[in-house]
DNA sequence: GTCTATGCAAATTCTTTGCATGTAT
DNA sequence: ATACATGCAAAGAATTTGCATAGAC
């Protein structure tokens, strides 16, 4: 993943086996993890490093736009190193987020835009149910 | 406001001038406050009541299903007397939390039921923009 | 009178900050 | 060599909890 280093490089950060590890971590996971979530994944690794790191890391990260930060309505954040504003559903059985395709923003952004005398720039929409496998322990 | 000590009654709970006043705040405000601005506002009329207070009866209002808790993404919940779950537009120069009309929900869902294999029984949809108002303020 | 709600303070949880040291450039 | 990143511990904000007292029923 020399990709990621060249990311970081670009975006005139130092480039530390930390951010690296963090970055990696969050491109190759769908998992939306949050910083805690990710200091214990990665204390094997690197067990001298900080909670404190992580959050500043990912603040950095954030700002340089790399990652976004999510709020599922938990009063923790989650992370995500796919940036573009895509919605989310949430399983209210074993709290599992996992992305939906973007495909339907268009849409439901054309519908919103009739409804309000808001100039909109965003969204964030989660939705919430039972994953495929909660619903078969649900039924059984 | 006799209509909201009956609510409470109605749900077994004990209606004291705390409750009382949490609630019909919330039902005659389209602000969506937060425990501490609720806190405060009350705080003249109610020298003597605590932060925790705030809490423990939002929390309890919430488990009745007569309020729900709100999350635009700032750290802090908010909390609104409409129980449906209704999309937001949140002013992103002013902070301002407004509702958008519910009728957009069933297109919505329509959509991304297509999308997933989650069965959505809820859903939470923030769309974040310029008010009217900031729109003005920015221009000039 | 009983049982629940309140108010205070202390505890928790999540996140941020200050500062000395370490490390990428 | 310089500047920025890290790690630790302490501080902060939001929320929760424990417990004695007060108040609703």
């Amino acid at each position: 993943m020399e990709e990621t280093a060249a990311l970081l490089k670009q975006k005139g950060l130092k480039v530390t086996p930390q951010r690296l590890a963090i970055l990696n971590l969050l491109k190759n996971t769908k998992e939306h993890p949050t910083a805690e979530t990710i200091y214990k994944k990665l204390s094997s690794d690197f067990p001298t490093m900080s909670l404190a790191t992580v959050y500043k890391t990912l603040e950095v990260l954030k700002n340089m736009g790399l990652i976004q930060e999510l709020n599922v309505g938990e009063g923790s954040f989650r992370y995500d190193a796919n940036t573009k504003s895509h919605p989310h559903v949430v399983c209210i059985s074993c709290g599992k987020v996992e992305d939906l395709d973007e495909s339907l923003l268009k849409d439901v952004m054309e519908e919103v835009k009739k409804h309000t005398d808001y100039q909109l720039v965003e969204q964030k929409l989660y939705f919430y149910g039972y994953c495929p496998n909660c619903q078969h322990k649900i039924t059984n």
